[in-house]
Order: C-alpha cells, then structure tokens, then sequence
DNA sequence: GGACAATAGTTGTTTGCACAACTATATTCT
DNA sequence: AGAATATAGTTGTGCAAACAACTATTGTCC
C-alpha cells in the first residue's frame, strides 16, 4: 500500500499498442519540426503549401484542391492561405472564365523560403530518423502506408 | 503547357518520406477515434488521463505527474483537469502533508464511463488496424518505437 | 532563521483546428 | 430562359494547443 508503485498502464489490444504508439511517435517527431518552422514564422502545414505549389509552379492551384491535398484536412484553408499572402509568400487570382476559383501561385518570396528551409528541414529529418538505416525506413513507411490504406479517399492523393 | 497536369510532389529524402506517412497515418486514424470520442463528450487525451488514473486507482496522482506522462504533452492540464472534474469524472485534493500538490483520483463515474467506452473502442481499433495482421502490428510497433527512442526523455514513460 | 532557489500548479494570451452556416458563381434540366 | 442544383470559397463560433508569466509552497544553505 503505502510503497510508491509505478505500475504501467497496459494496453487492451495490440492495435491500440500500435495506434498510441504511432500517436506518441508523431508527436516526439512533430515536436523537432517545429524547431525549424516555429522561428521562421510558419507551420508545417503552411510550408507543406508551399511545397505542393512550388511542385506545380509556374501553373497556379484552385484553393480546394490545395485543401485536398493537405496531409491533415484543414477547413481553414482560407485563412490559412490569407496569411501566406499577407507574408507576400503566395498570390491569389481569380480567373475571368470561371469566377467561382480562386487559383493560388507560389511567389518569388514563397519560393526563396523553400529554399533557404530546405537545408535546416533536411537536418532536422536526418535527426528525427537518421537512425534508422533505409531498409527500416521504407519497411515502416510501407507498413505506414498499409495502415491507413483502408482510411483514405480516393483522389485525395496528398504529395 | 496548357495540359491538365498532375504532378505529385517528389519527397526529398527518405526520412521525410517516413515521416510524412506518419503524419498522414496518424492523421487518418485519430479522425477514426474522434468519432467515439466526440459523441462521448471526451477527448481521447482526457480518456488517456482517465485510463491512467484508472491503472493507479485507487491511489491519486500529482497534477504534474499526469502530464508528464501523457502521450502529447499538455501544458494546458489545469483547464483540462478543470473540465474533467466539472463532468465530475475526476476528484481534486490537496494533501496537508505537501500543499503543493494536487491528488488527482477518478470517481465511479469516471470508472463507468472507461467501462461504457471500452468496447466501441475496441471495436475502432480494429476498424482502424485490424486488417494488418499480428506479425505486421508487432513489426509496426516496434519501428515505432525505434523510430522515437532517442527523442524520448527518460522519466516521461506514458503508459 | 531569513534570503534564495526549487517544486507544483495556475492563468493569460495568442494561434490553430473543427464544424457548420453562408455567399457567389456556374451548370443542368425542362 | 428560369428554377433547381452543384461547385468553390468564405466566415462565424467554440474549443483545444502552445508558450510564457505568475502564485503558492517547500527545501536549502549560509
């Protein structure tokens, strides 16, 4: 009784062993990109923005199909992409044929900043998992891939 | 030029592929589990603080204690613990031997509500996971872990 | 034993996320 | 051509997370 225990809590299932185990991964590894991101001024979700128009560039990107095509869904995306223009880092049109569109392009600014992160985020990845060696790497990012497959929408094929 | 492109964008490196799955994976599957917490009118960090406190019962645990070991670190306990115990699924007391601390025990209706929410767990996990089998979860989880160990401070063992 | 430091929680503030209701534009169907 | 429907974004609101500054209590050490 009174002796200070330290009992673990155990787990009900092995999938939920490996759910919180993926929970408690993501957040020790999100919590290094942060480092990077944070001081710049942008979260990853931005950035991941950034990546995709800079993917497409010079040809601009409905916002919804940006929406779509982010890793976490974010009904936010209109504010969202109004602080990246107000950071002058993207730039919205609306095009004459089709009014209801508002396309989005990567600025000379929006790509200078991929630039200049490109080097620190490759680090801070070498950190997070570097460890690893590649056949462990590409067996979790394909067993990654199994675990949700069944979770996602089709033609919602983020990067 | 004119042409519909749909370019996927490239990863830059192996360990940002990993974790960009990771990301998504997770992403994927806690949308999963928001859809039996959510009704319930709990978070799953909230059921996790229940759970430990359940694993400890009927021994109280320090404030801080639980928020060390919760799976996303929370610096924001009070006000998470504050609605807890409105819900009056948790209970508050200050021991006079150290008036510092705040003893944190679950009641009956916290007890009851683990029990009402282990089954449709249960049934998510398998929803979530249950088509990879034993040998491919064991493997996950374990890389999982891997992956996260040298970020893991020592002393903050959730679960 | 009184100043200083360490421990344990709390509160303030800002930003991000989620859900839903809303506006504007284009398409379809009779 | 005009009503109904679908598409594309936007805005309102409430809740949760992140970071830092603050209070209260205890321990340490001349």
């Amino acid at each position: 009784m009174g002796k200070k225990t330290n009992k673990t809590v155990e787990f009900d299932s092995l999938e939920q062993e490996v759910y919180l185990n993926l929970w408690r991964t993501y957040d020790r590894l999100r919590a290094l990109e942060e480092d990077v991101f944070g001081p710049r001024g942008i979260t990853s979700q931005q950035y991941n923005v950034l990546r995709l128009l800079a993917a497409h560039h010079p040809e601009p990107v409905p916002t919804l199909t940006i929406a779509n095509r982010m890793i976490s869904k974010s009904p936010d995306i209109t504010r969202m992409l109004d602080k990246l223009e107000i950071a002058s880092l993207i730039l919205r049109t609306r095009p004459a044929e089709n009014r209801r569109l508002v396309l989005i392009s990567v600025t000379k600014n929006g790509l200078d900043l991929l630039n200049d992160i490109a080097l620190p985020l490759k680090q801070c990845h070498e950190r997070q998992l570097g460890h690893l060696n590649p056949r462990e790497l590409e067996q979790l990012a394909s067993l990654l891939r199994s675990a949700r497959k069944p979770h996602e929408e089709e033609k919602k094929l983020w990067s």
